[in-house]
DNA sequence: ATTTCGTATGTTGTATTCAGTTTTGATGGA
DNA sequence: TCCATCAAAACTGAATACAACATACGAAAT
């Protein structure tokens, strides 16, 4: 029996690798990206390379100009503050809203008991975990569009996706998620959006400082 | 001489018009497009009502199965309030942040007061201006991730461009938007937020008025 | 009668071709 | 030398062609 092998389309998994490559600097602000050189490097038609360009920009990472090719877009703090900025506000959001509606805890609290458990904390389960506990949380949430969007904000420079966190971080993460879903368990809202704020501030300050200028 | 017609790709004017067929009710829950049949219908190829599915299917007006077809999903309450509820949390956001930064508010408080004191106000008259308003405002608010959230709900249920409103409301909208500009021109942010919360959420129950059950 | 297997059909995902626009670079004149 | 003009190359947007996947239907076997 085979690898249960999902293969997503084809315009996903560029659209993953083209960003991958903005966000490890292999293309800068102002480059253009050829359509046709992508395709080619990448084994793959212009189709789903054009559909990818068009996910990326919607992102913001790429603008397309009518004719004229891709550029890519300025991944600056500013860029990075922006988009934590708005996760601040949507994982706040959500947050305050799980712990409204409530959300059931108990397996997701364990889990984090072990993890502080542990001596060292390793980054595949850490980030495995961290997905499973704010997912549950945007799904509490109740909110489709609230979802959305946060979903989109999980492929940002917001996340491990981009940048190697040291463990430090995820020894404090930890906690500070057990914070939140105690709050989210007592159905305290404003404890919640508290918790949240200040675990994805600190994260912001955390990746900033590895923006310099 | 010719219009100066802008012409936009044809993928974002077929997005467009199935967009607007959902929101008229033309296609409902459930209902499968096909996509040849589009193409056809609309004399264009496949491939960029393709690209627009794809759009629409970001927004949440469809899903797409792989191999298997889009669906138009629910245009219900829930969908209604959540894109309502997303933006009052953002056009409060954007308010108090343009509050905050400062923004010049002397022109559309000016052309704010001659609409006020129009006996009739016309939708299209009220409509530009609104616009005018939201968008200096998502402009002000200095956050691209924002105000390109904000661009997007746009094109939503939470708009003009699903139902026709009362000159009523044109009325209260106008005395609201005097509101939300003088708190942003005095520089205090909770007062713009406040104003642009009840702003949004009167629009949001006006609307929900007309999506019984 | 029911279930299983295989084929047929329809629809999408991807590739390829075509057409139109923008850019580039050369050439000629001021 | 500098600028304008025009042709050719390159690239994208759109159209068409091809291939793969999923469902539906029907026949055969239990």
């Amino acid at each position: 029996m085979e690898h249960i092998k999902k293969s997503l389309p084809i315009r996903i998994e560029v659209a993953s690798k083209i960003r991958k490559a903005i966000f490890a600097r292999e293309y800068n602000a102002g480059d253009e990206l050829n359509l046709t050189a992508i395709a080619l490097i990448l084994g793959v038609s212009r189709t789903p390379v054009r559909e990818a360009f068009q996910s990326l920009a919607d992102e913001g990472l790429i603008t397309l100009r009518m004719n004229r090719g891709a550029v890519v877009n300025a991944i600056d703090r500013k860029f990075i503050r922006d988009n934590f900025e708005m996760r601040i506000l949507l994982e706040t959001e959500a947050a305050g809203r799980a712990a409204h509606n409530g959300m059931d805890t108990t397996d997701l609290l364990s889990r984090l008991e072990v993890m502080k458990g542990k001596s060292d904390i390793e980054r595949d389960d850490y980030e495995s975990l961290n997905e499973d506990i704010h997912m549950r949380i945007w799904d509490a949430s109740d909110n489709e569009k609230l979802k959305r969007y946060l979903m989109g904000l999980w492929n940002g420079p917001s996340t491990g996706h981009s940048v190697e966190e040291s463990s430090e971080h995820y020894r404090a993460s930890t906690l500070e998620h057990i914070d939140i879903l105690t709050a989210i368990a007592q159905q305290h809202p404003q404890q919640a959006r508290d918790a949240m704020t200040a675990h994805i501030t600190r994260s912001m300050i955390n990746i900033l400082r590895k923006y310099p200028e």
